[in-house]
DNA sequence: GCTATTATACTCAACATGAGCATATATAAG
DNA sequence: CTTATATATGCTCATGTTGAGTATAATAGC
């Protein structure tokens, strides 16, 4: 028995940024972990902590940094409940040392930007359809999460299909393996549960928020802008559409200068302007998405 | 000192309903303490706990349960850090038991149904003003938080307001105390905060999920729904746009029944229909708000 | 000059929203 | 019975937002 109310908490974080294009977070032991240590006493609260541990040991520039979830469903090995405050923290910079990986390496199905039938995804569909046909209310979850029937696929439901793949037996970290496995990157303990958490609240945060900013440089084209929203919400994106919702609403001035052209008309340089962000829609309730061909 | 990851855990929870047509929590110790125990180990998650617990010491029937954040910056009298969790239930049917109280007891200037001059709220303007008057981020964060300078008021800035009357001492828990303090309740700790990012969650979680519904009885008239809306929000809405909104959603059923009428026309009862419901804007980004006239 | 490629600008139909007017059906008063 | 009042419900219309596409501009390579 432990003494009531006492338990151990640890920290973990999603250090989250764009790289290749890609959204990446850092890794530690061979890509199987994250970030994480004890909470200290002594600190002014847990996240001037983080940012602090970070940007010591590192030295990347922390920008936005955000509590997720607080999980607590754990005992260690003494049978002390263990609890596990999860944060996501956004970075511009990512620096070259450090185990960088890209997101899409452990959740591969949320990746939709081609619009190319995804096989992965029918797999999957047709696995979990199985898996569920059977129960009224496990299906009518799959439906909504997968955007089965007629439904559409939501981006934001990120942690709600890792965890009916994980209850389906469909990772590698899941209690019961079913016979189909998904080919992708695991990570120890719950790891791979908080990025799925860090992913749904990202692509939350950057319909409303002037998050993604967090993640660029100074200086950058449109077409840069554009495509770090279609990295992290995983859907490609309507360009002329895109232009003219950030356009309308002042996020970016023009610097004046324009990209070494590689091919085409060079693309002008803008730059992120605070004053008009406060209540920004990138976008309001909708993304100037492009349609999605439906998966099986 | 104490063992670094050693910390003690306590949940705290934020029962909410709608009663006499205002938001109401369940309150402890004369209205100054919210429900809030230590983290047991042996249950098998921290929320089906909070769910078992109140059903069994109450008999309070609960909804949607949500984890709302984790505060990890006090420490107890012996040094340990202490971290506390809070959560938000949502119940339809309050006992008669209990001390329930109107959550704007508590937050009195949240509540702006009523369109006439807000003398409450013009005061803290004006303090608030002068308070940040000399510092450009504090008071860019005024004017976001208090919909100043042409701003609109964004119901969903609770924590930012109660945290601003925090920092400008005009509340009574704050450490410093300004001339000036707000006549509403207070609570002990820090549960005042806990309740305004209850507030802060609900009216978010509203727009866009059948919450409401979790506080309303099974049959219900459009106009109760839009109170309940209202009461939550602490805004007036258009009523017929409301109800071209909700009917078009087919979030609701006629359940051929109508209201014993106490004066007009008598209203029908409706039912939840959870089939139409899965996605639902209630509303969308915008509610269908009537305006209010800016204070100061 | 021409073509390929990318950036940028503009159009138009469909839909959603804000605001208000009109009608229906009840109770209470005369 | 008639009228006033109160509430529910139905409809209109101007405006704004969104989805989807067409047109033009500026560059590189030939």
């Amino acid at each position: 028995m432990t003494t009531p109310g006492l338990c151990s908490a640890d920290l973990v974080a999603v250090l989250m940024t764009i790289r290749h294009g890609d959204p990446g977070i850092l890794t530690l032991r061979d890509g199987s972990s994250l970030p994480s240590g004890p909470a200290e006493s002594g600190h002014q609260s847990l996240q001037k902590d983080l940012r602090a541990r970070v940007e010591q040991q590192t030295g990347i520039r922390l920008g936005h940094i955000e509590q997720l979830y607080t999980f607590g469903d754990t005992l260690d090995e003494s049978g002390t409940r263990l609890v596990r405050i999860s944060y996501m923290a956004l970075a511009s910079i990512w620096s070259e040392e450090g185990d960088w990986r890209s997101v899409y390496d452990y959740l591969p199905w949320e990746d939709r930007r081609s619009s190319d039938v995804n096989p992965l995804l029918t797999r999957i569909i047709a696995h979990i359809s199985d898996w569920s046909a059977a129960h009224t209310h496990r299906h009518r979850r799959c439906v909504i999460a997968f955007g089965l029937d007629g439904h559409s696929w939501d981006d934001e439901l990120v942690l709600q299909r890792y965890e009916l793949l994980w209850e389906a037996g469909m990772v590698a970290e899941s209690r019961f393996s079913a016979g189909f496995m998904l080919n992708s990157k695991s990570m120890d303990e719950d790891y791979r549960r908080v990025l799925a958490t860090a992913m749904s609240r990202i692509r939350a945060r950057i319909r409303y928020t002037p998050a993604v900013f967090d993640l660029l440089p100074d200086h950058f084209t449109l077409l840069q802008l554009q495509q770090a929203m279609e990295a992290l919400a995983g859907r490609p994106m309507h360009k002329q559409n895109f232009r003219r919702l950030v356009l309308s609403q002042h996020l970016v001035t023009e610097t004046g200068r324009y990209e070494q052209a590689g091919q085409g008309r060079p693309a002008r340089f803008y730059r992120f302007d605070p004053a008009g962000a406060e209540h920004c829609y990138l976008a309001g309730a909708k993304l100037p998405l492009e349609p999605i061909v439906a998966a099986s």
